[in-house]
RNA sequence: GGUCCCGUAGCUCAGUUGGAUAGAGCGGCAGCCUUCUAAGCUGUAGGCCAUUGGUUCGAAUCCAAUCGGGAUCACCA
């Protein structure tokens, strides 16, 4: 049991027994004694003050007596000060923790539960490539999936792909006109790229119609509408929905194109999906959900025939979900796949990586499924992240201020390169060898500094700042790793040493005290659906090992007790830090 | 206009759900490689926690108002 834990509990078996009443885990707080304390966990006694209407000394007496003497093997010592009652935790525990893990893998893990849970992330549109504000949403959702994974669940990664619809069209009628028959081959480029530029070529030419509609005197309103490109586009559609085999075809092939492009960018990031549901499969799911909700009167029909929701008691707005021409709408199909997802897996929790542009539209799906009594509707949660912005504001595909995926991941990986060469310490790595840890490094730092971040906060990247590979970073965890290793190349735990249970050097304790919190934090990011958690977590750790080694020697240490005792903590140290970035979807190099 | 979110060091972010003297990194300054990897370590400067009021033993955290920024409210996705 975590120790955290172990002292709740114990301050809640013991309160009954020295004052009258029932206790509940609110009536105290347990955190970390802060530094400059004597002590290494602190009850907070205020709320227990208030309640039992007795001074914060006497309630404190009667708890650090009583704990110490029951738990005589736990607690050493307790102290006062103010409301705060700090605890000393004997050291023969920190001892007996490291003794009995340093040679696990799984250390910090939690147990089976029995629970299916959906990830669904990604989820792109096939008419342009992935840019930055994809990046965090596939590194969000990929490192969710796996601290649930972590933390027992059964997870199923989903992704759907919006491979319909005017976006895919835009891109299509601009190729039709502008490409001549150009092909991903025949110009070099990877495909999404390539779809993604008659996106834009699409956007220039609109923007030119209209323009050219306002000179003679059309309202910008008007002229958007009635832009010859745009009807064309809009007509497209249409005859994509008629199943016109010219349209599909063309679609086939330009989705075809982008899916390639995909494939090489999601296998360098390292996302992938144990399923991938395509909105040209699932538009038309929902419908029966329609009939379902006016049958129960949740929806109720118009008199042109549309059908609607109204959720303005419940401080929302009226909500469309089916077209006066009975076609349906997002939020139609997201009730479909909801429900097919569902069916499918038989989820406990579906949760949806998703941008915060649409709390108000999870928010209406989620009721709405609430309303309709379906199964599944609790079990909806959506992961809402905020945007990345340029310091200029946020990125527009339209207007060309996205930063790109590929080209970041490349840019990252070619400083990588740069900072391994300059610092010469990998010299003899064969070339192959030497690209698997550029990429290592300049991914990581890449991802990291997406996850370290609370994914609610919109975060703001500078494009003329190049990431930084020093400090509160991805390489400085990684490097910490690769000193661990290199002590451990020279030297091993000797395993049939058996340690003195005292004599902990303050930096000693420290690592144990931080290595010993790791399933704590793996809980607590699992609960918020927060990797940054562990971002944070797993650079506090390496920061006091770098502390640790320019302090102490492992090798050359002053007994050998010491020595086998810094060995073990170098060894879990590097299981923590290596489960840690793991779970952040990094790597860890054995040197660097 | 309605609803929701955000405002902490020059910059980027933490702040354990109301607890002790608000912390990191970058950038600045000053040191540390003859010893396990200096992508490192140590020290130092830097704050009216947007503003004002309230709630209480105690507020960056909760409430209200104000100022500033953003999202959303489509027969778009």
């Amino acid at each position: 049991m975590l120790l955290i834990e172990t002292i709740r509990e114990h301050v809640l078996a013991v309160l009954p027994e020295l004052f009258e009443g029932s206790f509940g885990p609110s009536d105290f707080q347990v955190s970390q004694t802060k530094p400059e304390f004597e002590g290494d966990y602190t009850v907070v006694l205020f709320s227990l003050v208030k309640k039992l209407k007795k001074s914060p000394d006497e309630i404190g007496k009667l708890l650090g007596e009583k704990l110490t003497e029951k738990y005589p093997d736990l607690y050493t010592g307790y102290s006062l000060l103010k409301g705060f009652m700090n605890l000393t935790i004997a050291e023969p525990y920190w001892v007996d923790m490291l003794s009995k893990h340093y040679t696990d893998p799984c250390f910090g893990k939690g147990e089976m539960r029995n629970q299916k849970v959906m990830v669904e992330y990604s989820s792109p549109n096939t008419n342009k490539p992935l840019h930055l504000g994809h990046l965090r949403n596939n590194f969000l959702g990929w490192s969710i999936a796996e601290i649930l994974k972590a933390n027992g669940y059964e997870v199923i990664k989903s992704c759907i792909v919006n491979d319909r619809g005017i976006h895919i069209c835009k891109s299509m009628i601009a190729w039709q006109r502008f490409a001549n028959g150009a092909t991903p081959e025949s110009s070099g480029m990877k495909g999404d790229h390539f779809v993604g530029d008659y996106y834009v070529k699409f956007n220039d030419a609109y923007k030119k119609e209209v323009e050219g509609l306002v000179s003679q005197g059309m309202k910008q309103e008007e002229a958007e509408k009635e832009a010859p490109i745009m009807k064309a586009t809009q007509e497209m559609l249409l005859q994509w929905e008629k199943g016109d085999p010219e349209v599909i075809d063309l679609w086939r092939k330009m989705n075809g194109w982008v899916y390639s492009g995909f494939d090489i960018t999601y296998k360098t990031i390292g996302s992938d999906f144990d399923v991938i549901y395509y909105e040209s499969d699932t538009y038309l799911l929902g419908k029966d959900a329609v009939e379902d909700g006016l049958a129960k009167g949740v929806f109720f029909r118009k008199d042109d025939g549309s059908v609607w929701i109204d959720l303005t008691a419940d401080g929302l707005d009226e909500k469309l979900l089916l077209r006066r021409d009975g076609t349906s709408v997002y939020i139609t199909q997201d009730i479909g796949l909801a429900k097919k997802k569902y069916e499918q897996y038989k989820i406990d929790q579906s949760i949806y990586v998703i941008g915060d542009e649409q709390n108000y539209h999870m928010k209406v799906l989620k009721l709405i499924c609430q309303k309709l009594g379906l199964p599944y509707a609790d079990g909806i949660h959506h992961l809402s992240y905020g945007m990345v912005e340029l310091p200029t504001g946020k990125m527009k595909s339209r207007e060309g201020t996205v930063v790109d995926a590929d080209d970041l991941v490349q840019e990252m990986v070619n400083i990588s390169a740069q900072h391994t060469q300059e610092l010469g310490k990998v010299k003899d790595f064969p070339e192959e060898a030497l690209q698997e840890l550029y990429e290592t490094i300049g991914l990581g730092a890449l991802k990291f500094f997406l996850l370290r971040v609370d994914p609610k906060k919109k975060m703001i990247f500078n494009p003329e700042e190049s990431i930084d590979f020093h400090g509160f970073t991805g390489p400085f965890i990684q490097y910490t790793h690769a000193r661990i290793k290199s002590i451990l190349r020279k030297e091993q735990a000797d395993t049939g040493y058996t340690l003195a249970k005292t004599g902990l050097l303050p930096l000693e304790k420290e690592l144990l005290v931080s290595i010993e919190q790791y399933g704590m934090v793996l809980k607590q990011s699992a609960e918020e659906l927060n990797p940054s958690v562990i971002a944070i977590y797993a650079y506090n750790l390496a920061k006091t090992f770098n502390s640790f080694y320019a302090e102490h020697s492992v090798a050359n240490a002053e007994s050998e007790e010491k020595k086998q005792l810094r060995l073990r903590i170098c060894g879990m140290t590097a299981v923590v830090l290596s489960s840690s970035l793991q779970l952040l979807g990094m790597s860890v190099p054995e040197r660097m």
